[in-house]
DNA sequence: CGAAAAGGGATATTTC
DNA sequence: CGAAATATCCCTTTTC
């Protein structure tokens, strides 16, 4: 999409783009994008939206419905500064987004209401999960969807990717029937991190090679993002 | 015993 | 091009 910036004319397709891409990709999807750090700081940078009293209070995960899509659109829905940030938002998760990860995806169905009857949590805090005799097929075949894979994705063969993880450490394999477990790391770098919560957007976490710095400001990720190669597109230039 | 679950080597693909 | 992360195949072993 194209992007215009502040004191340019923010409102028109571009918005209308911005908020399609908002509505067409989940929370969780998007909290899964590199560039998902990005969008933090934008929306830290705008006091005005940081004092809404919206999300003061970080809104549990668990709670249904809740969308913090909604929460900035609506937050942004008078102030063209704001709707430049949301262009700016959903710049950084379209840049920024990378292939998902097995052990992100169970994460993320873990959280999925939709999906309670694929897989669940046994220990959440310690990040022991199972998944459902029953129904682990279908939640291997939507994994192998959502990757795009030619054959039809079987709980063998996630199973076997699964084991994988065995050998590095993200997930461990538990005793009990169809029950693995997120190592410690992987389980707090996918905690829940609704915006706001200061550790995540001050605390990143650091990839042991360039991957991506923590932004400290938006415009040392566009400094970033322009320096490896992406072209930001403005609309007057 | 049989079925489901677990385990893992070898090789092919895809993406960064 | 090479490495990482699967994806795929497929056969053995363990568990219930």
């Amino acid at each position: 999409i194209s992007c215009s910036f502040p004191d340019q004319d923010v409102l028109g397709q571009d918005f209308e783009d911005a908020l399609e891409v908002l509505q067409q990709h989940s929370d969780r999807e998007m909290q899964y994008s590199p560039g998902y750090k990005g969008c933090l700081t934008v929306i830290n940078h705008h006091h005005h939206l940081r004092a809404s009293p919206s999300y003061s209070a970080a809104p549990s995960t668990e709670e249904q419905g809740y969308s913090w899509r909604n929460v900035i659109v609506n937050s942004c829905s008078s102030f063209k500064t704001s709707m430049s940030s949301v262009l700016t938002f959903v710049l950084y998760f379209l840049l920024g987004r990378k292939k998902l990860r097995l052990f992100e995806y169970l994460h993320e169905s873990l959280y999925d209401p939709a999906m309670a009857n694929c897989i669940q949590w046994v220990d959440k805090p310690n990040g022991v999960f199972q998944f459902v005799s029953k129904n682990k097929e279908k939640l291997a075949e939507l994994w192998g969807e959502r990757k795009g894979n030619r054959k039809i994705m079987t709980y063998q063969k996630m199973a076997r990717a699964l084991r994988n993880y065995g050998r590095t450490g993200e997930i461990i394999k538990i005793r009990r029937k169809l029950t693995y477990q997120f190592s410690a790391v992987v389980l707090k770098r996918l905690a829940p991190s609704y915006f706001l919560g200061k550790e995540t957007v001050y605390h990143p976490y650091i990839q042991s090679n360039q991957e991506y710095q923590c932004a400290d400001d938006w415009m040392s990720y566009s400094n970033y993002m322009y320096n490896n190669g992406y072209a930001l597109q403005h609309a007057n230039s």
